[in-house]
DNA sequence: GTAGTATACGGAGGCTCCCTCCGTTTTACA
DNA sequence: TGTAAAACGGAGGGAGCCTCCGTATACTAC
């Protein structure tokens, strides 16, 4: 018997915002490892993919072996964790990207920036394809903040008229991301490029251009 | 560096009838110790999935550990051979069947028997996949043979006039294969009543049915 | 500022698994 | 029956997993 297949605590990550501990509020250095153990274990299954060793992780964010077992009692609560930590990081930015240039510029650098930050990520992909099928209701949660994010940067194109309005963020969001699954390994220009295409789709028809939404001609 | 990604020798197992040793036959115990590995591995592979421990399967073949290494000298190189050998078991028992009972029957008691022979090996699925996606010249040969068995057992049919002659044994295959695998855990009688129905299909519209192809009422 | 304590840290240790290496045994052939 | 090639087996070194518990640290109350 694996040690693995026992320890099947769900998700027993700590949260900082728990609201079942009452008073304290958690120790500073917990939060400080906390995502020092995230951002070390992104670069691993990055790197190395499913089953980079955890005690490597922890060499790397220099912390123990045990700390990274008390926040992440699970394999998966970690991978769990990076994965929220990445979707954040994407949202995050598309609030900036709406804050410094125009709505469909900021469309545009996003979804490029979708594309990178999966190719970057592909170790990843084999740590995540496992978990988001036996897990649903964990991938849900997630999805929908970062549909909530591609949604902003639809409607703010939609308002200034330069993006299509019909078309709503999960559909997006679902084509960028098969963009990126489906393309083989490595080949991210060829994401680049695809994903591109489908900007331009978005672009056509919008409130200021003539043409409707079917017609060729979406070369960058 | 995990010591895993370092053999990837391809496929380096001992071949009984390889040309390439001129004269001296196989010794009897190394043809021995074969066959009792692929049945201890397809047993562990089906209860364990895809990392059960080769030293447990060594163990359970009653040989020692470097035996195993010495005859799959890759972790993939033992999986091709469960594989390979469970595809066998399902040919020999078609042309088994085509001499005991008529053709019809023959041909669905070996459907169900493909059905049951997924059902007992769960497991190896999840050993299989990322096999057979990254090494397809391998499943091709394989497949092949299976795609054979299932022609001749189709042809018989046909030349009997009791199964429609316009489906060929790569179809069947993919038919049944699909629904094996599409077909949630454990629910093996889910499989075999939609295979049932597959092959209430084939029946119909054969030399002697009166009716077309496409017609309804095929409930077991 | 200090004392007290809940909270968190770290890594040794026990376990399992992987794979290699080499002395020993068995088998096929002459 | 002798002999050399072929095959066996398992010890051993390396690595990863996870737990446990003595030690250190950051909060809180005074």
């Amino acid at each position: 018997m694996v040690a693995r297949d026992v320890a099947v605590a769900e998700s027993g990550a700590i949260d900082p915002a728990d609201p079942a501990s009452p008073d304290r509020r958690p120790r500073a250095d917990a939060l400080r490892n906390r995502d020092l153990l995230i951002t070390a274990a992104a670069d691993a299954f990055a790197a190395r993919g499913a089953d980079a060793s955890l005690e490597d992780v922890a060499r790397n964010a220099g912390v123990g072996i045990g700390t990274l077992y008390r926040h992440f009692p699970t394999r998966d609560a970690l991978v769990e964790a990076v994965y929220r930590h990445e979707i954040d990081v994407l949202c995050e930015r598309a609030d900036q990207l709406l804050e410094t240039m125009p709505p469909d510029q900021a469309l545009s650098e996003w979804m490029q920036l979708f594309v990178r930050h999966v190719a970057t990520k592909r170790g990843m992909l084999s740590v995540l394809k496992p978990l988001l099928s036996t897990n649903p209701n964990f991938s849900d949660q997630t999805r929908g903040r970062a549909t909530a994010a591609a949604t902003k940067l639809l409607e703010a194109g939609a308002a200034a008229g330069t993006v299509r309005a019909d078309v709503n963020g999960g559909d997006l969001l679902r084509a960028v991301g098969g963009i990126c699954m489906s393309t083989d390994q490595e080949r991210s220009e060829a994401s680049e490029r695809l994903v591109g295409l489908l900007f331009d789709g978005l672009r056509h028809g919008a409130a200021g251009s003539p043409a409707g939404p079917r017609s060729g001609d979406a070369s960058a």
